[in-house]
DNA sequence: CCTGTTATTAGTACCTGGTTATAAAAATAA
DNA sequence: TTATTTTTATAACCAGGTACTAATAACAGG
């Protein structure tokens, strides 16, 4: 790898711990050619903290994340809930739900929002989604705090029928009708 | 905390480093009543590695997951693109896409990947979702391999018709119609 | 060319959260 | 009581740093 100016190995700096961030003072030196103490003040100069402090906040940032993402069976705080009529959650969003450029909130965390609130108002062991209709309204910004009010409006047989709107501060942003299906598992 | 014996702080200190891997021995130490010392051979003899250990594998286990999920700006992979007219995507789905009592996969890891779809067709520097239209023909099991296609159907104005489709081995399992409207941004 | 500024390297002392190894003390079972 | 298990203490060591000081290298301007 060529001699970089500082501003330069600046930047690299950022992106290299950007796509990885478990990489030690030692190898960054070696991998730019300068010293350690370089790599150090390289850092101290942008804020970068150590390689144990990276570590943690990845593993502490994520640790939240996949527990309320990819474990929890509910997105959003169940704040009411009256099964087979009304159910209402909560949802704080923030930079991580948006579009980097724009800010907006990706429509599948609104969408999945919706969905299990749907799901948890129908009084049944399990449901699958059938068909979703929604209606974006106004796009969601990063930060604003969003409250889903599900009610099931109709029981055919085994499919549910469920009406989800979303606010904003008492703006509907975002409303939807779904048909859930009931399963009959153990 | 009462002192407890061998065996019951061995369960103890699995449990409680399940639920917060982020505990040093001497926290550990201190909720348990013991030395350092005791804690240490604890961990040696149940096999559990040191702090540091534990928080970098916190990080790096979830930190694909988060990547290819929370930060990437399209859910699954792009195979194929013709701008303003069709695009093509796959996602291999697992378990932690799914519930785990049924292993069916929750409906808005489908719906990312068909909205995300949809806005890469349109060749617009940013588009939000107006209105998303969707049927669920056939539930998705944990493993299956989906294969998503967009097409653009119809322009109007800045709003985009697409309509998008997702197959396992060639059979449609869902179906939706997305109107996307076309931001002007820098 | 020398000079001043910026960039880089070197070296030291210290820190956290561990490690290993050895020995002694305390608790428990026989 | 004796034997065994469990717990604690003590000391030396390690990685990957921080914080600070001082020396050296690189380069631009007059």
């Amino acid at each position: 790898m060529a001699k970089l100016k500082k501003k330069e190995r600046h930047d690299a700096l950022l992106n290299i711990l950007e796509t990885d961030p478990f990489l030690t003072d030692e190898e960054l030196s070696e991998k730019f050619g300068v010293s350690i103490q370089t790599i150090r003040l390289d850092r101290l100069s942008l804020n970068i903290p150590e390689l144990r402090e990276r570590v943690k906040s990845v593993a502490t940032n994520n640790y939240e994340k996949v527990r309320t993402l990819g474990q929890a069976e509910i997105v959003g705080e169940l704040i009411d809930l009256e099964l087979n009529k009304r159910a209402i959650s909560f949802l704080q969003t923030d930079d991580t739900m948006a579009f980097q450029r724009t800010r907006i909130v990706k429509g599948h965390y609104i969408f999945a929002m919706a969905e299990s609130l749907a799901m948890a108002v129908v009084d049944a062991n399990v449901c699958i989604t059938g068909v979703a209709n929604m209606k974006y309204r106004v796009p969601v910004a990063a930060g604003q705090k969003l409250v889903a009010k599900a009610e099931l409006t109709r029981v055919r047989g085994s499919e549910y029928f469920v009406h989800v709107i979303i606010n904003v501060n008492n703006d509907q942003v975002f409303r939807s009708k779904f048909i859930l299906t009931a399963l009959n598992v153990g």
